[in-house]
DNA sequence: ATTTATACTTACTTTTAGTAAGTACCCACA
DNA sequence: TGTGGGTACTTACTAAAAGTAAGTATAAAT
């Protein structure tokens, strides 16, 4: 009878597993492929820009870069800075938030670094 | 000169910013949206048949939560027992080294179930 | 005899990601 | 002077991935 609750304005409590939740969208964010490797990246804390970024990130194309970039920049994780010159000069980095939630993130990334080896001996062992 | 190495067999070092590194597809498995949620789902311990999954992690597809499982299972993340019955009876857990992969991802999954607000916050103002 | 439950797979559609080119402006070099 | 390169993007198109709906086989329950 009860519909599921729209979780919009106020809602008591974040959670994942509900079809509806607005977290959802957030974790697609901040764990779609460009978005992971934009946060290693700025990790150190530092600013870099569009281009720095782009070479980082071996293989993003620019609208990738773009569209991921702002999707983290209009959910506060990171803070778009643009000097208005000729060329164009602009500069990301990580917010308050986003050096929180990077934190997370990069220990996930290690962890998969560090455990490479055995994932793929699982393959190996699993697949053809 | 040189082309970018190969990084099959042994290879030094993972990198996620290097475009042909492995890593990356692992990245993609661990932290593609029901793979993510299905590690909260698996993430106390216990064993789960497919159809207890399916109501788990509501919204899911039956063809996605197959998917999902069965790269989880190559990568040796999951294991997968089934009984030879009628009707069928299929089991899924997290193996030693999905649950060390479950405590980076659980502890990402939560921060951000803690910080939804925040996000959503920033959502309004950036946004319309 | 029809429905329900199990754990899937398959065909089809929609959404997302990736590729390549275009934009506008200026500097350096020949 | 005009050619190429660098800046940070956007736009149109294509390929890949995800989502939807239905099908499969079997047996117990109604």
């Amino acid at each position: 009878m009860s519909k599921p609750s729209k979780l919009q304005g106020k809602f008591l409590k974040a959670d994942l597993l509900s079809e509806n939740c607005p977290s959802r969208q957030i974790l697609k964010h901040v764990t779609s492929q460009w978005a992971v490797l934009i946060f290693v990246a700025l990790s150190g804390g530092e600013k870099k820009r569009f281009s720095e970024l782009r070479r980082d990130l071996q293989g993003v194309s620019e609208k990738m870069l773009s569209q991921t970039l702002q999707k983290l920049a209009v959910d506060g994780f990171v803070t778009r800075t643009s000097m208005d010159t000729v060329p164009p000069h602009v500069e990301y980095h990580l917010s308050p938030l986003g050096k929180k939630a990077c934190k997370k993130v990069i220990a996930l990334a290690e962890w998969i670094e560090d455990n490479l080896h055995e994932v793929l001996e699982n393959q190996r062992m699993n697949n053809s």
